[in-house]
DNA sequence: ACCTGAACACCGTTCAAGT
DNA sequence: ACCTGAACACCGTTCAAGT
């Protein structure tokens, strides 16, 4: 089969997931789709670019519903943290999204929409929360989630225990008092 | 002179401020030594270790005064913002040590124990927040306080114009958002 | 005790040349 | 259009040998 931008990434995602970020170099991924190097650089600009990717299809299919707003941010937290939890670096891979190019990730356009929603009816007028201030208030909660996150991978891997794909209470807890803080 | 591990963190920090991250090396830190890349071994154990007794000396005399907890919390992050604000990649230092050893850096020790001041203030029984709460918040504040940093920092570098050394806004909204949500 | 020289096992990226 | 081969300019870390 010929070599595509799709292969390319969902390669790297199984080597993301199998052996860690460390491990995924463009010479070692170029070595297990059975390629040399360069051939790399006709289908991806650049390793980060190909990262970037990698972090939006990692949070790609995380949906939020709930009641409200608030609720429906805390249901997408939830299940961000299922789909990243077995993914390991997952944390280092979304902040270099988050850095690069925050808009491109659907999750944060998604929680930044909520969030204007939240503040639209805390304050009960209909002015609207302005949406740059939403756009923050994503990036930051999606921080927060992937620090966590991380927290909880590593904690599980110097235990030497598999993670739970249930969020723990602590990360549940963050997860609330961001949302809180940002509607109070 | 003869090489030290002062003589060598010393030079490290130079070279981030000067460089980034990218181009502090172990062995473009050896050139500017003028030593063998060997002789660092010498001194530090490895790369991870020398980064993350940057970190630590990054964020030392970031100090938290303030007539409440939650005030001194506030000030402590705007200082720590201040003291950042012209270093390079500073966030990515910081989260290294945050993953690899977070009571390390007095930070996170001294925000610590100010939430859980804050959390025994508002229940106003004394029976106290546990320590393990403590740490989980101060390790949160760090994470967002980070963030919001290197959002402001790749802005400034896009802009091409040097970051102001007076938090914006959207940090102290932020910074507002996490000691509040946490304390509710 | 402290450092050098040299090696080992890697990187990301480019690009002429081939098919 | 798509890929190879080979190079360029680097990495972190180790370790025998020297002073």
């Amino acid at each position: 089969m010929a070599l595509s931008r799709e292969k390319i990434l969902s390669t790297a995602f199984d080597l993301l997931k199998q052996y860690g970020l460390a491990d995924l170099s463009m010479r070692r991924l170029a070595t297990e789709l059975e390629v040399a190097p360069g051939a790399l650089y006709y289908h991806v600009k650049n390793k980060q670019q190909l990262l970037a990717s990698l972090a939006s299809r990692m949070v790609a299919e995380v949906e939020f519903r709930g009641p409200s707003p608030a609720k429906a941010l805390e249901f997408g937290c939830l299940e961000l943290f299922r789909q990243l939890s077995q993914v390991r670096e997952a944390a280092e891979v979304i902040r270099l999204a988050l850095a690069v190019a925050p808009e491109s990730l659907r999750f944060v356009r998604e929680a930044a929409r909520l969030f204007e929603q939240l503040v639209d009816e805390v304050q009960d007028g209909a002015s609207g929360g302005s949406p740059a201030a939403g756009q923050l208030a994503a990036t930051m909660l999606l921080h927060v989630c992937v620090s966590f996150l991380e927290e909880e991978q590593t904690r599980a891997l110097l235990a030497g225990v598999t993670i739970a794909e249930q969020a723990p209470s602590s990360y549940i807890a963050a997860v609330q008092a961001s949302i809180a803080g940002w509607s109070g």
